[in-house]
DNA sequence: CCCTGCCTGCTG
DNA sequence: CAGCAGGCAGGG
């Protein structure tokens, strides 16, 4: 269910004990979780490349390879990835095991099975996955006050729904929405078009804030995040907002209260989020 | 634009 | 048992 600060925390733990290894023999035990093109034309392409690096964009991970093909993945809500020894029991879902160098294995585990793979191969566009067509990442210099305003600020749509579209800025969800507009003091269902400037000074500053603070928070040792299966982002204990319906604002002490904006849940203090 | 489907597991 | 879960594509 991870966001961008969980996807860069992963992407932190995983890319150094993969980096220069080899991908010898891949196990696919559920093939529908490699999207495209088909899975014999990925397990082919990729089998003897060497991993020559791991990175972030948005929500997805890429896996760059020495012949310049990659192997693109989105965790989507349950995706997970491991680093274990080559001996290490496997969990209940995993669906693909990629057997190492080094008596290493990178496991992709998924319960609900909504994460997906895709590869695409040298020079090669990239129409699959949906990576080109992410916005601007949240903790980049260009992602300011005025690109907010010139992507949104005509908007009719919530402010919520605006900070969810993955064409704009690629990276955040459901929880980070809601924390974000939690420290802009602005409420998740209000008009983008009605947001003051000021309010747009301080969405734009609390973007970069919130993501980074969580980061940071998530940073874990790659030994405690194989004993916790990857599952512990250790960001619940500092969120504000989300998942706190019904108790009080961490601010003013005002109920929290959950609203659904576009089929999802969200959590707002009406006091301090006007 | 909202709504559903995709899946499994956990909570009340 | 229904309802819900941190995502997204595709449909009407």
């Amino acid at each position: 269910m991870p966001e961008l600060p969980e996807i860069e925390t992963i992407k932190n733990v995983i890319e150094p004990q993969i980096k220069g290894l080899v991908i010898k023999k891949i196990t696919v035990n559920r093939s529908e979780v490699i999207a495209q093109p088909n899975a014999d034309k990925f397990l082919r392409a990729v089998t003897g490349q060497e991993i020559s690096a791991m990175t972030r964009k948005g929500k997805f991970l890429i896996l760059h390879l020495k012949n310049e093909s990659r192997i693109i993945l989105h965790l989507r809500m349950t995706g997970c990835l491991l680093v274990t020894p080559s001996d290490y029991p496997m969990e209940k879902h995993t669906h693909i095991i990629f057997h190492l160098s080094c008596e290493k294995e990178l496991q992709f585990s998924d319960i609900r099975r909504f994460g997906r793979f895709w590869l695409i191969r040298k020079g090669e566009k990239d129409t699959y996955s949906g990576i080109e067509k992410l916005g601007l990442e949240p903790l980049s210099r260009e992602c300011n006050v005025e690109y907010l305003k010139s992507k949104f600020g005509k908007r009719k749509k919530k402010i919520k729904e605006c900070l969810l579209d993955q064409s704009v800025i690629a990276g955040i969800g459901n929880i980070y929405s809601d924390e974000i507009l939690f420290l802009a003091k602005i409420c998740p269902a209000r008009s983008a078009d009605s947001l003051t400037e000021t309010e747009w000074e301080r969405l734009a500053e609390m973007i970069p804030e919130c993501l980074s603070y969580f980061i940071e928070k998530n940073h874990i040792e790659q030994e405690d995040y194989l004993q916790t299966k990857g599952q512990d982002y250790r960001n619940t204990p500092f969120l504000q907002v989300y998942g706190h319906a019904g108790e009080s604002c961490p601010n003013c002490g005002e109920t929290l209260v959950r609203v659904v904006i576009s089929g999802r849940s969200s959590v707002y203090c009406p006091n301090c989020q006007k």
